[in-house]
DNA sequence: CGTCTCCTTGATTGAAATCAACTTAGGTGG
DNA sequence: CCACCTAAGTTGATTTCAATCAAGGAGACG
């Protein structure tokens, strides 16, 4: 299945009738508060699965944050095979406690960091997923980013630019970022 | 097991021996920036289970944040059980994918919420799992709530004072709250 | 009765949000 | 092919909310 840019794959409360798999894109998994504020769990990137849910209904929506293509999984007996398959099952339980991880990290990030830092952290583990070459191409937006480290697309900015200044980072164009000390973001992400 | 306010039960990447439930108490589980902030991410009262690690080692550190008794598991052979009871398993799965509900619900609370959103939040949730009478007893200091909300004691009280101010809540004493006008708080934690 | 801890309140500072203007890059069509 | 248009990003000025600094009050306990 092919998404455009910022269209929803599905939404909070939809019926969870198939999970997902990312081909190529990013996809981003959010909330909002009624009056609009927008609070980004997560990316996924390609080979990453995402909307497995327990219950019913999704908790969660889901927006390509990029042009991107999916695999789509019918959910069918999954529930039912999930009380017979205790390799699945079992696989499923990891699955959620390093997705559980991830979110403890990001509440973290959310609850004590400063902007820089959050910064600092997004760059460190976008460069671990992506490539590992030196030139990172960021294949989101700055709202995106923000939205991710709970900031504004002016404050992610600012410390785009923070980081540039003390020399941590390079910014070849507005989405191309080459690390140039990664001990300088190493030692403010933690 | 009992444990005296302020003692640590585990702490962060000590080795997963044991997991436990909560007979009486109240249990935090915390992370640590290398400067000593600190952000708690979860309150486990009576009858409620913590500790269960998929790897080798703790990934959080847990304190007594009251007096409290514990009942200690031996992990023991879990992991190979786990593999093979399907029921176990899949029983794990659903634990994982209702904190890690949790955890997203928190971290959409510490991006995008203000200091009396947050406190109504954790207001609403405690009087919940507490008895459902109208005045709840806080067990936990300013302080928890301060590093589980991610602000300072100061902002904490001065909330307490201004969601007392508008008539949503009565301070019969420090620890001492009556929820009064539960849709205020409703209508503030969304 | 004094001391200590926890909590509240006040004054000031500071980091990020907001408001506003400007720049750049990319895409489109003349 | 180039000029324009638009969306995305940057930078600056100001405001705002929470942090910090500081002082004082209330209850618990020896």
């Amino acid at each position: 299945v092919s998404f455009d840019q910022d269209r929803a794959i599905y939404s909070e409360d939809d019926e969870a009738v198939s999970f997902f798999k990312v081909i190529s894109g990013v996809v981003r998994t959010c909330r909002f508060l009624r009056d609009g504020r927008k609070l980004i769990d997560a990316f996924y990137a390609e080979g990453e699965m995402f909307g497995i849910e327990v219950g019913n209904l999704h908790k969660l929506t889901a927006e390509a944050a990029s042009d991107c293509k999916l695999m789509s999984f019918r959910r069918g007996g999954l529930d039912t095979e999930l009380h017979h398959d205790a390799t699945l099952s079992s696989e499923l339980f990891s699955y959620a406690m390093s997705c559980l991880n991830r979110a403890q990290e990001h509440a973290l990030l959310l609850g004590r960091k400063c902007a820089v830092e959050r910064l600092a952290v997004f760059l460190l583990s976008y460069s671990r997923r992506a490539n590992p070459s030196v030139t990172i191409e960021l294949e989101m937006t700055r709202q995106d980013i923000a939205d991710f480290l709970g900031l504004t697309i002016e404050t992610v900015s600012r410390s785009f630019t923070l980081l540039q200044k003390i020399k941590a980072i390079e910014l070849t164009g507005p989405r191309c970022v080459r690390i140039t000390d990664r001990q300088a973001l190493l030692s403010l992400s933690r």
